[in-house]
DNA sequence: GTCTATAGGAAGATAGAC
DNA sequence: GTCTATCTTCCTATAGAC
């Protein structure tokens, strides 16, 4: 057997690896402006030209940093929102989730956002989206939900909640609004409609 | 009577102006990150050296950037929604509006992101959805809607549905989520629920 | 492969001629 | 007040020693 049967797809894989994780840390913690490839190289203990070495260009990182973050919000997100319940329960959930990593919520919008400004790469935005339905079809396929148009419209919700919530941090608000939405999907357990 | 009864109140107001509309054209096009003071004293059509003759600082402009940009911005919602109508035509305005001036909604977010990520610059944010929360406020309660909740409510739909719009443009499935949602608060016309 | 050093340019802000 | 020219700093990307 000859000693490399094939050869290494990419000698510079882990390295890459560290450089998106190292990126999504700077972003989460400063923002997408201040992750310059200096910022991203000595997150990741490495010098700024070893950077180049790994990755073409800095668009070329993006697109990797957007594709995992996606795919580690997703699960973070499904983890938390688990399985059994129901509609409300899931809602809390995802609330608790909100609550305890806000730059990953923050991140999301600001990755979509500058996949949507930078060109050619509005498509990744398109993805983004796509995997946050598939997240939601799934949960709320367990929920017993299958209305193919609800999946849209609770992540156009929990956007918008969020949203405000990383504004203003008002908790009790943003509860209170998930709830009232989750009064159309589940019935409630004592009325809550108001007109 | 005295040439100038009182010094003019800052001899650059007209200028500042300019630059603010200048930066909103910018950022509209372009998105906030291209938004040098190079690029913007370029489209105000004066030397970039200018800039800092009227403002201070680039934060100092964009201050005002967003202060303005939030009065325009509730101001074309409003007369575009209108005042009379029920609340699916209301909707429906508002998708009308978000068709015709889809980079004043993206410019809306980025604003609210920089403003997140700018130390000190977290409450024009905040500033920026009262402004939002007070307009839905009106339009509602001149449809006869006057649940203190509900304004909260539809501002964070409004921005989820605005925001996958502007992902996908998929401007049925917008409307549909939009109407659906009005089935919450108008008596629909046709029974819509699903399950 | 990994580093230091640097090219080459664009950013915000300022100096000084006019 | 307004310009051109420039300072300083930061950026992405590359060159070349080791």
């Amino acid at each position: 057997m000859p000693a490399r049967p094939l050869p290494v797809r990419r000698p510079s894989d882990e390295r890459r690896r560290d450089l998106v994780e190292a990126a999504l840390r700077v972003m989460s913690r400063d923002g997408v402006a201040a992750a310059s490839t200096r910022a991203i190289a000595a997150e990741a203990g490495m010098a700024q030209s070893r950077f180049h070495y790994c990755f073409r260009s800095k668009a070329e990182l993006l697109r990797e940093v957007v594709e995992t973050m996606v795919r580690n919000q997703v699960t973070s997100v499904l983890d938390a929102v688990g399985a059994g319940g129901d509609v409300r329960s899931a809602l809390r959930a995802y609330a608790q989730h909100l609550l305890d990593h806000p730059e990953q919520h923050l991140l999301s919008y600001e990755l979509t956002q500058y996949a949507l400004r930078t060109p050619g790469l509005a498509p990744l935005a398109a993805e983004q989206y796509q995997a946050y339905l598939d997240g939601a079809a799934e949960v709320l396929a367990a929920l017993g939900i299958t209305d193919p148009a609800v999946p849209r419209l609770v992540v156009a919700l929990l956007d918008g909640v969020t949203l405000q919530w990383l504004v203003d941090r008002d908790l009790g608000a943003a509860i209170a609004g998930l709830e009232r939405f989750a009064d159309q999907f589940a019935p409630p357990m004592r009325q809550r409609r108001a007109g």
